[in-house]
DNA sequence: GGATGGGGGATTTTT
DNA sequence: TCCCCCATCC
């Protein structure tokens, strides 16, 4: 994809909040008191429950807030409430949310209603910088300097890898990526390695798990670094063993406001219990109903059982919907009444009817693609804009149909997520510098570019420099510069050791004069790593420069190179940048909070969404968290939504036959209306259906579909017919010519959309072409020309 | 140090 | 099927 990376990006579309828009019945919604006329600006665009959301300050509270309820606005507005009736100092109230973008929404809103006094609200942010920014505080207390690096995924697999290496145990079989998230999961719940029984313990390496999450907590503190989890359950660690810290933050906060609520672990929910446990001040917003995160460890029993955590909680329901309209409340209602153990709320709406939700079934993938590229095609002439329109998928896997399909007709599309910007692996090698720099005992981030670029420093050297630091027990940086005046190492491989550790003084010694972004272009060159991208020339280095250019833009917004560092461990954001409209692609965990005005939801095929993994995993409870997420896609569409299943889909190579999602049969008849439209008409259709009855046709046709399946298509509870087949109509599908015969290998071609290019591979009508800006990208044939004229 | 091929795995993802 | 990771070879 052409994708030009920019600091905060903004699913454009999605930006817009879920708050009270003018809208006929609510504005002048009667209130009793005589107060109106004198009442806040803040609260006077508010309803009745969410204007007791803001005005119960004291005690415990529960807000359950449906979605498109208005709940950013509640929750600002009981921000603003609490500081501007000087209940509290900004500094005295806890504000935790789940992301960045969440944080950083409530702070502007905020903003725009006290104004300057939200800059003193330094505890506004996500569960991971509050916390962040308390360990630093406290950091000896575990054994840590406050100066720690906070390790990410990437980091952290490196280290395990090692340890695992270390412990002779096959790295084949147990895998370093389960250890880590066996951890990740105790460390969730708040376990530290003490604390692990045996049985835990047991799903690791006969056992040794308990083991060797102590030596990789053992291996954190002498790196001075934590992982994510870590900042939460050092906190637990200190809380508990020191009643002065607790008590002292008890007495601090006097107001906690909790939002995604549902989505909270239990780590945080022990954190967020002692420290409510003085005033009982705490404010909790959430939805039992959008709870999508259980696989990474969020507990929706947090939110369950609330009032039993805190008696005498007040518990408020926003059920008036501000957003959808009623076929698409009435559908999502639906879908998700079939889930058991609710708290239960009513979403309603004044909105007119609006349109039902359209459900279409057609015959494969591709079709799939056509069909919704057709559709999104035709609300463009319409003269809806692309920015409003989203596709919203179960799996990354189902983007590419779609991507294919879109860079075939010139529609412009964005898919959100996949690689994040400091993810990549050039922003990586820049950042492992600067940590450095920052920090010399990261060893993680010094052996990521010991060697990057190439200056001979290869994996003999390296494992002597690893040997020496152990033996002398310091960092890698330290014990490289000591080994110069040894002869552990060839002359070559000291001489490059010499350059480097005096490059690293060089630099360091500069940190206090050079603004950090200037530091951070001369490492670049001064290190060779510009140099080596420039004498790469491949598709992507063009790319990587520009990233890097952007980095140290980035980082003119710190103050200085420790505040960049920080923000990048814990924001991490990436991302597209939008000068033009476009669709967008996602998952719809990635849509959890954003809407759009028109939502198409391809795939709701058994197996695929429900997701067959899942069920096979975690049974019912998995099921009801697959609806939940079935309700959370539905609810992001203001005015229509599609909802879309293909009888035949290619997954990992094979062609799977599938049955329309059991979430499609829950749909209430009354919000729905329904048609096929694939190739061959209705009886195709229900000749594949009827194959379905049978659990072993793919047995017997060998089309290799696992036990799953076949459990899900003997024993599910969608044995229902096709979802109401209405109509059956041929849909226009371009079986595209056959080929040009005038493109060949090696040929350079033009794309309106991707410019010039080289053909690099033809297969029937579909070219790969290396693009010269754009890298390669697989097109029809009939969206290039030829292309002579060099530029 | 880079190319080559065998093998395994393949939801969702923030911080 | 496709992609990533690793080991192996030149």
């Amino acid at each position: 994809m052409l994708v030009v990376l920019r600091r905060r990006p903004e699913p454009s579309g999605a930006g817009r909040a879920a708050g009270p828009r003018p809208s006929p019945g609510n504005k002048k919604s009667k209130t009793v008191t005589d107060l109106q006329t004198r009442e806040p600006g803040y609260i006077q665009g508010l309803n009745e429950p969410q204007r007791e959301a803001v005005l119960t300050t004291e005690g415990p509270v529960l807000v359950l807030a449906g979605a498109g309820t208005g709940k950013t606005a509640a929750l600002t507005a009981r921000l603003a409430h609490l500081i501007a009736t000087r209940r509290a100092w900004p500094s005295e109230i806890l504000a935790v949310t789940f992301t960045n973008k969440a944080a950083r929404e409530m702070r502007e809103r905020v903003g725009r209603i006290v104004g300057e006094a939200v800059e003193g609200m330094p505890w506004l942010g996500t569960f991971h910088s509050v916390a962040a920014k308390m360990l630093r505080r406290h950091a000896e207390l575990v054994g840590l300097q406050s100066s720690f690096t906070i390790l990410d995924t990437d980091d952290q697999l490196r280290l395990l890898k090692q340890l695992i290496t270390a412990a002779d145990l096959d790295e084949k079989r147990w895998p370093a990526r389960q250890l880590a998230g066996l951890i990740d999961r105790w460390k969730n719940r708040g376990w530290t390695p003490e604390e692990i029984d045996a049985g835990e313990s047991e799903a690791y390496a006969n056992g040794r798990g308990a083991e060797l999450y102590a030596q990789y907590q053992a291996r954190l503190r002498t790196l001075n670094a934590c992982d994510f989890g870590d900042l939460l359950l050092h906190m637990l660690t200190i809380f508990k063993k020191h009643r002065d810290v607790l008590e002292n933050y008890q007495q601090r906060f006097k107001y906690i406001l909790v939002d995604e609520y549902q989505d909270t672990n239990q780590s945080q929910y022990l954190w967020l219990r002692l420290l409510a446990q003085e005033r009982k001040n705490i404010c909790c917003v959430g939805d039992d109903d959008q709870s999508i995160y259980s696989w990474r460890g969020a507990e929706v029993a947090n939110i369950l059982r609330f009032e039993r955590d805190f008696p005498g909680a007040k518990v408020i329901r926003l059920e008036q919907n501000y957003r959808s309209t009623p076929h698409i409340l009435g559908a999502a209602s639906g879908v998700i009444a079939q889930n058991s153990s609710r708290l239960g709320k009513t979403l309603w709406t004044e909105y007119d009817a609006g349109e039902k939700v359209e459900v279409i079934g057609v015959w494969d993938g591709p079709e799939e693609a056509r069909r919704i590229g057709e559709e999104i095609e035709t609300l463009q002439r319409k003269g809806e804009r692309l920015d409003d329109v989203a596709i919203l998928v179960r799996a990354q896997f189902q983007t590419r149909e779609f991507e294919d399909r879109f860079i075939a007709i010139g529609l412009p599309y964005r898919i959100v997520g996949g690689f994040r910007f400091y993810e990549r692996a050039e922003i990586r090698d820049a950042l492992a510098y600067l940590r450095v720099i920052a920090q010399p005992a990261d060893d993680l981030a010094f052996e990521r570019i010991v060697n990057v670029p190439k200056r001979g420093l290869g994996d003999k050297a390296v494992a002597k420099i690893h040997s020496f630091a152990r033996a002398a027990g310091t960092p890698l940086l330290s014990a490289a510069a000591q080994m110069l005046d040894t002869d552990e190492l060839t002359p070559q491989a000291r001489r490059a050791l010499g350059n480097l550790v005096g490059d690293f003084a060089r630099w360091r010694s500069r940190l206090a004069e050079l603004p950090h972004p200037e530091l951070a272009r001369l490492i670049l060159d001064e290190s060779g790593y510009t140099a080596m991208l420039q004498a790469e020339r491949s598709a992507e280095s063009a790319g990587r420069l520009e990233n890097l250019t952007e980095l140290t833009r980035a980082m003119e917004e710190y103050e200085n190179l420790g505040a960049f560092l920080e923000h990048v461990s814990l924001v991490m954001e990436n991302d597209a940048a939008g000068d033009q409209e476009k669709v967008t692609i996602m998952t719809i965990h990635a849509a959890k909070g954003l809407e759009y005005g028109t939502v198409f939801l391809p795939g709701w095929e058994e197996g695929v969404f429900p997701s067959q993994r899942s069920l096979d995993e975690g049974g019912l409870a998995s099921l009801e968290e697959e609806r939940r997420l079935a309700y959370v896609a539905i609810t992001r569409a203001r005015r229509k939504c599609f909802i879309i299943h293909a009888a035949n889909r290619r997954i990992y190579g094979q062609w799977t036959s599938s049955i329309p999602s059991r979430f499609v049969a829950e749909l209430p008849d009354e919000h729905v209306t329904s048609e096929t439209t694939m190739t061959g008409g209705e009886s195709l259709w229900r000749a594949n259906w009827s194959e379905r009855a049978d659990p072993f046709a793919d047995v017997a046709r060998g089309t290799g579909r696992g036990p799953g399946w076949q459990r899900a298509a003997s024993t599910g509870g969608f044995d229902r017919n096709p979802a109401r087949v209405i109509e059956a109509r041929a849909s226009a599908i371009s079986l595209g010519n056959p080929g040009r015969t005038d493109i060949s290998l090696g040929q350079r071609v033009f794309h309106s959309k991707f410019g010039y290019g080289i053909v690099a591979e033809i297969e029937g009508n579909k070219l790969e072409i290396d693009f010269e800006h754009a890298g390669r990208k697989r097109v029809l044939d009939s969206f290039v020309s030829l292309g002579e004229n060099r530029d």
